[in-house]
DNA sequence: TTATTATTTTAGACAAAACTAAAATTATAT
DNA sequence: ATATAATTTTAGTTTTGTCTAAAATAATAA
């Protein structure tokens, strides 16, 4: 595997987990920045190499061995992340582009290795869950946002309560379907929790958090 | 500068350490396991960037810049050869080719952090010195291998005692002009070492390291 | 000094991964 | 149902770094 089409798989591995069915070439041409004509290009490669199944006009599908190879790209940049933050002690928003070329690195041992020195993490710095070695992601499950904990995150998925006054807060709030939303405190003796939405850290109470359904990943 | 462009440089650092003059495209080329060809390609390319003075049919001698490049390439790969074998155990014959892929990361940031968490080490884990952030390497300097410590490495450029016996012994350790030699271990009370020559390592008394000549870089 | 050998460069090709422009296909709207 | 729009593919280039084969230069030997 090319660093290149580690970066396809990764793309339409994330892409499958929003979407059903076949992923367009023009959806991962728009999250890859790149031009449809070069998605062609590579899809049919990787098509070739048994990583998806793909069909003209229709788009691409990954095969067993393809989300396989993604998840342990995912893997390795998680594991990378939470590396460069718990040991190196960068910000959680510094790590992105240099996990980005640490992912490529192409050894099982040292991945093997690092998992260990950092005790096996399940969470990367941002809530994002770390696939197996097998390349497992825990099953997807929508879940109130008061269930979280602390470091994880969710996508929101709807509310539970749908009164104006709720929906104008979300609004307020920037918080809509779709949003990301990522618990960066959670108070224990009333349920409380400080979220990030966006570049937006804020306070809400328990009887917010118990309205609002996140899809966890 | 791209990947390629670092290893030639690289490569040409270490020849340069060897070699008075001008480096030939056949020695670069050797050196990386390519053909003359590729070099010359390469090194017109990189005395347009101002890396090297290269003259036809002469050779190529790095500039200031390209040197400076050169030695932050090797210093990350030290840096993160410290890294492979303190925090990830790995021994310390297994962490090139990985380190070589390591190199390439680009993020000064990083290697400043990684530097720290390391405890700013001098040498890696083979014994060779770690070039600080300006580029530069400790001057090479002759001297006895009694003077190394432990984890310390030198080239044997002669000897202080010449009898036959003395090179004989030499001779049967396969230990000539050249030969690397590093320090596993070393007795404080006797000044004894045990050292690695090649894949052997074994014992030497004082009486043999304070007669024999090493270059340190 | 001239012939031979070794080294180095040039010229032309190729593979990977991207792009542009144009053609083909599918979807949508009247 | 057909025209229009959107999407996707194809064909042909470009860039980077490599290669082979042939030509040019330098070094060596007779």
């Amino acid at each position: 595997m090319t660093l290149a089409e580690e970066n396809y798989l990764k793309a339409i591995f994330h892409l499958e987990l929003e979407t059903e069915g076949e992923i367009s070439t023009n959806a991962i041409a728009e999250s890859m920045d790149t031009k449809p004509s070069s998605v062609t290009d590579m899809v049919q490669k990787l098509a070739e190499k048994k990583m998806l199944i793909y069909k003209r006009y229709k788009g691409a599908q990954l095969t067993a061995t393809g989300r396989k190879v993604a998840a342990n790209v995912i893997r390795k940049h998680r594991l990378w992340e939470v590396f460069l933050v718990e040991k190196l002690n960068f910000h959680w928003d510094e790590v992105h582009e240099i996990a980005e070329q640490l992912e490529h690195i192409q050894s099982e041992e040292l991945i093997t290795r690092l998992d260990i020195f950092l005790g096996s993490p399940d969470f990367d710095p941002h809530g994002d869950p770390i696939p197996d070695k097998h390349g497992v992601l825990k099953a997807t499950e929508k879940k109130l946002l008061a269930e979280l904990e602390k470091n994880q995150q969710g996508i929101c998925v709807g509310v539970k309560e749908s009164s104006a006054e709720f929906l104008q807060y979300l609004d307020k709030k920037n918080i809509s379907i779709g949003t990301k939303i990522s618990v960066i405190g959670k108070e224990f003796f009333d349920g409380s929790m400080i979220i990030q939405v966006e570049e937006d850290r804020f306070f809400i109470s328990h009887k917010i958090s118990e309205n609002l359904y996140v899809q966890t990943t």
